[in-house]
DNA sequence: CTTAATTTGTGAATGAATTCACAAAGCCTC
DNA sequence: GAGGCTTTGTGAATTCATTCACAAATTAAG
């Protein structure tokens, strides 16, 4: 298949969002233009996105909600369910234990991982919060799909190897730094100080 | 000015995170290769990037470690404090009440805001959360550069739209929503649903 | 001082993503 | 069922971003 750019996928991603919105409301048929106008983007980007993985609208008519939403969903891989360790039981690791986004796509917390000893054998939102040093033997028993990262850029890295050996193959990074993972393992990081930063560029770097 | 595409100022910040790094070693200059290797991408990148904003290297040589770094804060206008308010105190806001990237890069946390008679009232490591009523009043009274809203996504554009009423211009989103507003307002949105479904897409469409 | 080794800065070339623009297809009205 | 209206799907054109490649500048060594 024709590698998808990483900027198409977050469209589909809101797309998706904008569908199920369409869906709770009863309405049946959506066109590309309204689907733009929501994103953000033009029509013609919605077409080509959706043009690479088929073609699901009616000409004159537009795409029927549901079945659109059906195979965004499909495309996504979010016909299943997928199972999520958090690394890092600090302040945002347990707002992400409690962010109801994550259930409602089908993504399943299984378990939150620590060093201290005060958040050790707690729960957050039912969820145990285990020894980090039961990681490995946990993964073996229950192998989970991907692995938040919450923990301190200093340990970052050291942590991102541990995951890699023990065969998680999707990291969500919170920490700001660049992680280096081999190339069958997809990182997605999620850089607060950079945005910041971005916004501060953009105040200064005004007209 | 010429515009610097988003990619490019996202780098920058990158880059100056290692210069960091490097001033804390005491390494007095780095090569464009060196550069390059830290942030995952190339020397070409790194140097066509900085020939932006001007060239602050030496051939031969390479980049003065802390010349680089100081001009990188003045381009990214991280030479001053900027004044920030969080909107909505729940999980996340009080994650990033607590978040020590805000404080070290020069961001200021004037106060939270909330609707909840629980929250109002109390203070957030020494942040005060304040009514959200008081919202306009307060930014009279001290105008903050920068709002960043925590609040479910269903508020998300009525809280963007008195927040660009009050005449803030920089705005960091945490609710998975396309917010619209004028063009002389800057936007960020961190997507962590967005992220997710990258993910999941990634594992489902691997070869 | 001369030569070899580095490394920058930048036009030119390439590659990727977006937008244009229009034929083809389906709906709707009479 | 003919004609007008709408909207898709997609090559072609365009714009934007990255990479190439090399002259110019500087250091280092003899």
């Amino acid at each position: 298949m024709k590698r998808i750019a990483d900027s198409t996928v977050r469209r589909l991603s809101a797309y998706l969002r904008f569908l199920e919105d369409f869906e709770g409301r009863g309405l049946s048929t959506i066109s590309s233009d309204e689907l733009a106008r929501r994103g953000g983007t033009t029509s013609a980007q919605v077409r080509k996105d959706l043009s690479f993985f088929g073609s699901f609208g009616k000409r004159g008519l537009g795409y029927s909600v549901p079945e659109l939403a059906g195979r965004l969903r499909e495309i996504l891989g979010l016909g299943r369910q997928w199972k999520v360790i958090i690394i890092g039981a600090g302040k945002i690791g347990a707002a992400l234990v409690a962010y109801r986004g994550f259930r409602q796509r089908g993504f399943h917390i299984l378990a939150a991982y620590d060093s201290s000893p005060e958040k050790v054998g707690k729960q957050l939102e039912g969820v145990p919060v285990r020894d980090i040093s039961h990681l490995e033997k946990d993964v073996h028993k229950e192998p989970p799909d991907i692995a938040v990262l919450t923990v301190p850029s200093e340990n970052a890295q050291a942590v991102v190897d541990r995951v890699v050996r023990a065969g998680i193959k999707a990291v969500l990074n919170f920490a700001p730094t660049q992680l280096q993972v081999p190339a069958d393992v997809t990182v997605k990081t999620v850089n607060m100080a950079m945005e910041l930063e971005g916004l501060s560029f953009a105040l200064t770097n005004r007209d």
